[in-house]
This record gives structure tokens, C-alpha cells and sequence, in this order.
DNA sequence: GATTGCTATGAAACCGGTTCCAGTCTATTT
DNA sequence: AAATAGACTGGAACCGGTTTCATAGCAATC
């Protein structure tokens, strides 16, 4: 503890050094102190008038704002982060970029953000579960003042504990315990609705071609299917069943291994659009019209599938609407208000691929 | 200026409230000071002993990793970037999140940065000028380290100006005066490959259908297409252009008006293959066949291309390994290292929607 | 006219790191 | 053995905001 002066000056020379080594460096420079003194205010005054906590005197606010607009000042987010312990900004954990349905959520998500001041970081989990783990701790470690969960492997009870960490919303699954802040389609419906059309125009020989195994939404357009031909009197025959993983060439091998065993059928429901093509594809193959000799229809409605070859008859999922509902969400639940989920209901979208079986 | 008790008596009140307060909340809490407690060291060599700063004394250095270790102990990004005015993150500016074509560069550019320590911020431009100007402006003041701008409508003008505010590399663009920054693909090579291919086929009358009116990569594409023209001794016909956008509808429409208006030709080239997969679905609704009637060449290789009847030949364009170069280039940039741009070079994709042209 | 109750505002503490500076301790030089 | 150089390390300033606290100023109350 010494005050002698050799001490003092040097920390007048730091000082100095200092200010001249900001001036060279001109760095984005306006702070809340130059805004404070242009206006005669203190920075306290400055900070109110920016984030309208308290009463401020009608003159002096306009001074502010008048400084402010002069000077060009953007607050520094870090010292407000840091200060405030708000990022301001929201995690959003996607699967697999790339893939139309989750850039649609996503593409949604972000829509459903415009104007609320939040930014978005995405993180990709690829639908590996150590690097959705690692993906959502970056996010937290961002500090990000909620977090979107769009999918994924990651389980429930991990979940669980991120929930109880910061605002948590999930979108395109559901998670047992954790209704409230799940959002998703009914993929049981998908499945339902895509059977119960073909029952309708008389098909009762249908194939399924199944997703990921294991997949939740695979599984649950499968119980759809089931229920579906159950209800209409019919039973399942295994046969008809193919394990595929949602991919055109699942698609492919499916209806080679239907046709190479001799099974017979006048129908598919592919798990979704990308497989319906590459099952379309394989029918191409060997000569085998659509609609005429087989329908399929698919799940999803992604955009190439209205440029199938027949257009292909779909159930539309809203998954761009589901992004909007699930940031929405999260922003309420942020700041603790009450949010109403809409209805989120799949529909077909009839087009070509499916005709009136009739022989 | 005062010292009196009660002055004091306040503080320590306060400072007791505060406690309990953070104690409540259980905030993540753990800050350096708390290492720098525990591992009885001050708190600069802690923060030396992270970032590598200093050489320490390997008793402290691993009182402090083990501190670290026990105490669970992860920095705040906040007071980090408000100290040494590095964010670690890095703005990434892309066009309507959902097109293939950026997708694909954009889940490049992620994986271009698996590891570097860097978390990638996405803004989506959707193409309007307005919308871009603003995302990139929200960057900035997020304070990322570098910037990456992926495609986008904004003027070579502005990018120069954000050029000298931070690190900026551009990507599936050509600016003129930042070429070191820039990474392409070459478009005109692109347009140039299909039509060689077509010609190679014997075909002559091609019909070419435009991407939108005044994009460049449209522009280029055709550019190569007609060079690959007059390269063959050929000369090309206005009727056999059509403008589009880009878009499965406008490959559409294009069919149509060929044939409406009596416009003969054997082969199309497509601006990409959503406008490729409109067009097949064009002829085939006329009952005109692909390839054997006409034949039909895309560009991008997209997904579902290979899954088109008949799978589609196209031009792969290289975007993931474009947007790896990308987010490598631009670290190295930040760095102020060197960066080596890989070879990207387009690439026929034959498949069956060509056919050599008899008749 | 003195007391009470509000309102508006500035000073200062605080958020949690990084980094400059000065000082201690040890090893080397003369 | 004293002087000097070099390696470590702690203290404190600093980054730029937010928020608490105390107070000045002013109107209302008794």
C-alpha cells in the first residue's frame, strides 16, 4: 500500500497510454460514458433511457436519444450480457442441416423470431447423441437465454435436466413429462391419414415402407397405418412391411424386395417423400406405371414432390408452422407469459400418384 | 465521502443479500475467482494458465486444472469478450435457409469449424437487400470475429466497407476487387459442361431455361452454355431461351411455352434441377419421353435428382466442400494466416436423362 | 413553516474476465 | 559476494454496461 507520487504517476502515464492507444486504434469507440457526456446525463440516466427501467425527465431523454443518433451508439452486448446476465440471444438445436423438414422448422423458427429482438445461434446435433450433448453445452456456455430442441436422440432425461437450467422448448418430438413444451405433429395421423386414403379408393394390398428404426415418428406413422387397416376391417400382413431409414434409397430397395419375392400389392405409403421417390424410381425401373398399375403416396410434402413425375399425393406436414409456434414458445416462456399452441394438424395433399384401384 | 459505520454497516448488508441471493439462485456461479481461491493463486495466473498466456509453475498450473476440474468450472463468454474484445463466434449470412443449394454450403461451413473454437451465428437474407444490410449489421453488433457471407443480393460496395471493419470472406460470389476473398464456383464452366455434353450427344437444338434475371450464377451458367455453342461451329437461337427463376414452376412454364409455341429441340438444359425436375414433369404431362424423345440436363445435383424418372444428369456443383473452404478460409483470415483455396471444380453427373440423339 | 412522501438522478458497486505493471525470487555474471 | 538478468506471480486497472443506494428537489400535508 503506497500512495508516494512515483506511483501516482505512473498511473497517470498508464493512463494515458491508454486513451491514446483507443484513439489509434479507433475501434467502434462510442461507449454509454460519451453518450452520458454529450448529454449532460449520467450513465445511469443513459441506461434507463435505453431500457425505459425508471422515469426519465422528458429533456434530458431527448438529449439522449439526440446524442445517441449523433454518436451512432450500439450498446456493447457483452457488457450488457455481463452485467444483465442476458444474452439476448436463443439456442436452437437442429438435426442433419440440410434436410428439408428440419430447414423448414428452422426456417420457421427464425420467422417466428423477427422483431423480438432475440438472435438465434444454431447448432447442428446430426442426430448423434454425444454431439447433440456437446452442441446443446456450447449453447449454454453462450449463455443463451433459452433453448429450441428441433428432434433428436437426446434422451428424455437429459432433457429433463436442461429444463430445469434455462427455458426449454421441443419441437418435432415428444418428450414424456414435458408435454407443456413440446410441440410436434401428429405423426400417427400422418400415417392414418395416408392408409385411410388408399382404403378409400379400394386398395386393401398395401405396402408400408417404414423409417429409421427405433424413430419415433417412424414408428408413430406406422401405428397410424396400423389403426388405419384395422379400422377398416383389415389385418396387417407382415410381408407388406419394409425396414427403411427415410432415405430415396431405402425407397429403392423396398420395392426391389417387394417385387423380387413375388409379394403383391397396389399400394404404398412410403415413411416419407424421399422415400416415395425412390420406391417411384424402382417402379420406373421395371416398367411399372404410376398410378395406373401402383399408387404411392408419401409424408411430408416436401417441394420436389409436387414436381414428381406423377405429382405425388402427400400428407402435408406443417413443419414451417411448427418453427413459428415453437419460437414463439420459447419467447413466452421466456418471459413467463402464457402461450396457446395452435393446431398443428397434418393434411393429404391429393395429387397424381394415387388412382381408384379397380381389377 | 463518508466513512461512518453505518455507511459500512449498508455495505456489508448488501454484500450479505447479494450472497444469498446467488446462493438461492445457484447460478452456474463458479467464477475464476473461485478457482483462483481454491487453488491458492490469484486470479491472473489463472486466466494464464487458460489461455496459455504465461509460462507458470507446473505445481500451480495443475492446482489449477484440477480446481477447474473439481469446481466444474466454465469461463463466462461474456466477461471474456467484454475483456479481450474476442467473441469466438462468427457470423455466417446465408439466402433463404431451405434451398438446397445454400443448405448444403451452410452445413459445410459448420463442419469447416468443427473444432477451431469457433460458434457459427446464422442470419438469413432471403435474398433482399433490406434484410441483408440489417442481418449483417446484427452480426456486427454481436461482435463476431469474422464474417461470412454466403451468396446474397447485397452491393460489392457495402461488402467492401464491412471488409475494413472485420474479417469477410464470401462465398458462392465473385466480387470484383475481393477476389482473394471470394470463393466460387465456376457457374460459366458449369453452363458450359451440360451443354458440351448435350452437344457431345449430337444434339443441336437445345433449349436452355434461365435462372432469375440478373443473378449471376444464371448469368454465368448461360454464359458457358452459349460458349459451349458457338464452340461447336453452332449459333444460338433466342427462341430457345427461356427466362425462368430458378424454380421447379418455371421449369414448368418453359415446357409449355416451348411447345405451345411450336419450338422445336431434343435436348434441355436446366439452370438448376428443381427447374429440371419441373420441366420432366412438363414433358410428362404432354406423354413426351425422357430421354428418348428429349433429353434433359440439369445443374447443382441436388438430393433428389438421382431419384428423378429417369435419375437426372447434371453438373454437381461442389457447395459442401465450398462451404468447408469457406469457414477454413475465414479462420485462417482472422489468424492472419494463409489459406490455400482447394480446387472446386464442377463435375458431370451422368446418369439417364440423356440420351445421344438419333432421328 | 416544518414534516412527510415522491420523483428524478448521480455516484459507485458490480458482473467476470484479461492484461499491464511492479515486485519477489532464483540463477547467472562479474 | 554483489549486481544483474530473467522467470513467475499478485495487485489493480480496465472492458462497458446495469442496478442499488443515497440524496437533492419539490409538492402535499398538518
Amino acid at each position: 500500500m503506497s500512495f508516494v507520487p512515483g506511483n501516482q504517476e505512473n498511473n497517470m502515464i498508464n493512463r494515458e497510454t491508454h486513451q491514446s492507444r483507443s484513439a489509434e486504434t479507433v475501434r467502434d469507440g462510442v461507449t454509454i460514458d460519451d453518450i452520458a457526456k454529450r448529454a449532460n446525463v449520467s450513465k445511469s440516466t443513459v441506461s434507463r433511457v435505453l431500457n425505459g427501467t425508471a422515469v426519465v425527465n422528458e429533456q434530458k431523454r431527448s438529449a439522449v436519444h439526440q446524442a445517441i443518433a449523433e454518436l451512432d451508439y450500439k450498446p456493447n452486448v457483452f457488457a450488457q450480457g455481463l452485467a444483465s446476465g442476458k444474452s439476448m440471444t436463443l439456442g436452437i438445436l437442429t438435426q442433419n442441416i440440410g434436410s428439408p423438414f428440419y430447414d423448414t422448422i428452422a426456417q420457421g423458427a427464425i420467422e417466428g423470431l423477427a422483431g423480438s429482438g432475440y438472435t438465434p445461434i444454431f447448432v447442428d446435433g446430426r442426430w448423434e447423441h454425444a454431439r447433440e450433448a456437446a452442441a446443446i453445452e456450447t449453447l449454454i456456455s453462450r449463455k443463451v437465454d433459452g433453448l429450441l430442441v428441433v428432434g433428436g436422440d437426446i434422451d428424455a432425461s437429459e432433457l429433463q435436466s436442461y429444463k430445469t437450467q434455462l427455458p426449454l422448448i421441443v419441437a418435432a418430438r415428444d418428450i414424456e413429462g414435458l408435454e407443456e413444451q413440446c410441440v410436434s405433429v401428429n405423426n400417427k395421423q400422418i400415417g392414418y391419414l395416408a392408409t385411410k386414403h388408399l382404403l378409400e379408393q379400394r386398395h386393401t394390398r398395401i405396402a408400408f415402407i417404414h423409417g429409421i428404426e427405433g424413430h419415433p415418428d417412424a414408428q408413430n406413422r406406422f401405428v397410424g397405418h396400423l389403426e388405419a387397416i384395422q379400422e377398416a376391417g383389415l389385418s396387417l400382413s407382415d410381408e407388406l412391411v419394409y425396414q427403411g431409414d427415410f432415405s430415396g434409397h431405402a425407397g429403392l430397395m423396398a420395392i426391389n424386395y417387394f417385387l423380387d419375392q413375388g409379394i403383391c400389392f397396389s399400394a404404398i405409403v412410403a415413411a416419407n417423400d424421399m422415400v416415395a421417390f425412390g420406391a417411384r424410381l424402382a417402379l420406373y425401373r421395371r416398367g411399372i406405371r404410376v398410378p395406373d398399375d401402383v399408387s404411392i403416396i408419401g409424408c411430408d410434402d416436401q417441394a420436389e414432390a409436387a414436381f414428381m413425375t406423377p405429382p405425388l399425393t402427400t400428407v402435408r406436414q406443417p413443419s414451417y408452422e411448427m418453427g413459428v409456434a415453437a419460437s414463439k414458445a420459447l419467447i413466452a416462456l421466456i418471459g413467463k407469459k402464457n402461450y396457446e399452441w395452435p393446431a398443428l394438424n397434418p393434411e393429404l395433399q391429393i395429387r397424381e400418384s394415387v388412382k381408384r384401384f379397380t381389377s
